[in-house]
DNA sequence: CAGCTTTTCGAAAACGTTTTCGATCAACGG
DNA sequence: CCGTTGATCGAAAACGTTTTCGAAAAGCTG
């Protein structure tokens, strides 16, 4: 039994109306009785009903987040909810989080169609397909949404996602600035996007570098537990096995180096290793980890301040892309202070 | 323009109130209008607006999480969300975040007045004195709530907790039992409830083995980055330094690490280290760290159960504490296979 | 067929707001 | 003193549901 509107205006002897234009700063309201009102909601406690002024707005002043179960198993995506807590913080936002279903999207559908939130975020592209059926669903419904990170194909999204291309750059022509040619990648196939943009970088230092391409250098790494040691196994067993490689994600990046680390290889002097993401454990990692870092505090903002222009009624499609940051530790590099 | 109850009604010739009463389950309407309702539902793609069940049913069927801004840097913090979100997933609810502002919690009563969530959970207790703030405001506000993880005081509150007591003493049993008679403490002042817990298990071991206490080998991590680093060169530079130093946690017990490493000490040789709280990084850290691991999954799961039960009218408070288990790993012990 | 019960439905109130519109009243210009 | 204007307020509709209650129709009993 929290107090009401009702109680307020009973307590002054006003109507409703009055008080209530009192408080959204109506012009038609006597200075006087604005002080009044605000006096007596200060000393009854009132806060309105978020539930009732969203049913009269037809809005809901909230945003949704929608990710996959599994993300928070990830130290990458947990970056990415970090960048969003803080945004959200930044501009008086709550978020929801909507955990989505692997199979089917009955659940997202039922948030949607139920107006309960104003827009949405999606999080976690490419994993178990999971993204692409929730924004074909989206669009549909008529409910604006921004992904965080890339989106599948070519789809006509708005989406806030780092430089990836950019970034394997980055840690290829380190690599090879430190003399190593045969240069192994371990890719992502659960995570198409980010592994063909990545990949893309990967062969592009190559190219620039007037290095021959050997496929034979590339292996995989699906999304299970560990799945990075046996592609490393791989790359060790070959007839000429690479002198450096570079991974998909930290993640991988540290399973790499565990099996190279139980064959008593030397990192960086045997083999040298680079990651993606900047996750907490490349830094503790041992030796720690060379990386990427994509500046998600940033992103998670500027993804929230794109929802909010497509919530005011803005409409075109923004794709923006952040730069990354090369980060050098000891798994390239030995003189390290 | 989503479509509403009354457009069903309008399509079918029949009034809202038979609709209604049709989609939730009434007796008293025929079997064939039944039907014929939820053809039309599902024909038409009708969902009802969340705002407007919430308001007539004056409850929202949605759960806060109350959460200081810094959570998301903390791997332990995110071990609970995790455990958390698969609760929820599990209990089909969805979850929403409310970050409390560190200083007012103004925003909190916002919430509470406004009625938006029908419950809470709070989540990193206290850290910067939030969690006192907010119970103490949902207390006077009449909100049932559940914490998660240790509350502040011996506060009259429902909780869900790790066993800090045990799960200290089952560290300290196992470095006693390796021969070790001179053990540090780092503890971490920020954190007074959990810390007294995990002390008193330090202290409890040296009790039980007739290892006699000694304070110059307590020392202080506050809640800074690297903090860890500097309580170690404490406990390195006294006279009898200690052969194994216990953490408050992980992240204390890898920043010690470092400090041991960079000395060119061996670790478990020189000096063994544990930790609490088995967060990711503890397993590629190097080496591997001995910590405590927590059911977090469960405890989260026990945390959304306490509090359903709480909304439900159960007024009895319910203080579950959870059984931890040791995890060994390198950082105590050479031969680990 | 009269009277009763059971089945099936709809009218209307209610949840707590916001917002439009008209009403009242004082002030003001002429 | 009258018409106009501006300031201030309240009545009422609306947002989209759920739920109570009474009414109508149908079925049943004797």
């Amino acid at each position: 039994m929290p107090v009401t509107i009702k109680d307020i205006s009973k307590h002054l002897g006003l109507s409703v109306s009055t008080v209530s234009k009192a408080l959204n700063g109506y012009p038609d309201v006597a200075a006087k009785t604005r002080s009044a009102v605000l006096a007596a909601t200060e000393q009854l406690g009132y806060q309105p009903s978020a539930t009732a002024r969203n049913l009269r707005r037809q809005r809901t002043d909230k945003i949704g987040v929608v990710h996959p179960v599994k993300s928070f198993e990830s130290e990458t995506f947990v970056g990415f909810f970090r960048g969003l807590v803080y945004a959200a913080q930044d501009f008086g936002y709550n978020l929801n989080l909507y955990t989505a279903p692997e199979s089917d999207s009955a659940a997202l559908q039922r948030i949607c169609r139920g107006r309960e939130v104003d827009g949405m975020i999606l999080i976690g592209t490419g994993i178990a397909g999971v993204q692409e059926a929730s924004m074909a669903l989206l669009e549909r419904e008529g409910i604006p949404f921004v992904v965080l990170g890339n989106p599948v194909e070519d789809s006509n999204v708005s989406f806030v996602a780092p430089d990836n291309r950019g970034g394997a750059l980055a840690v290829m022509q380190h690599l090879i600035e430190l003399g190593h040619q045969r240069i192994g990648y371990i890719a992502r196939p659960d995570d198409p996007e980010n592994n063909a943009q990545r990949f893309e970088g990967y062969r592009q230092a190559l190219a620039e570098a007037g290095i021959d391409f050997d496929d034979t250098l590339i292996t995989e790494a699906p999304y299970t537990p560990y799945s990075g040691m046996g592609a490393m196994r791989v790359l060790l067993e070959l007839p000429k096995p690479p002198s450096a490689i570079f991974a998909f994600n930290d993640h991988v990046a540290i399973d790499a180096s565990r099996t190279v680390l139980q064959r008593d290889l030397q990192i960086p002097e045997d083999l040298a290793v680079a990651g993606f993401d900047n996750i907490p454990s490349s830094l503790v990692a041992s030796p720690a980890l060379t990386t990427v870092h994509q500046p998600q505090i940033e992103m998670g903002k500027q993804a929230l301040e794109v929802l909010l222009a497509l919530i005011g009624g803005r409409d075109d499609v923004q794709r923006l892309t952040y730069q990354t940051e090369l980060i050098v530790r000891a798994s390239t590099v030995t003189k390290i202070l």
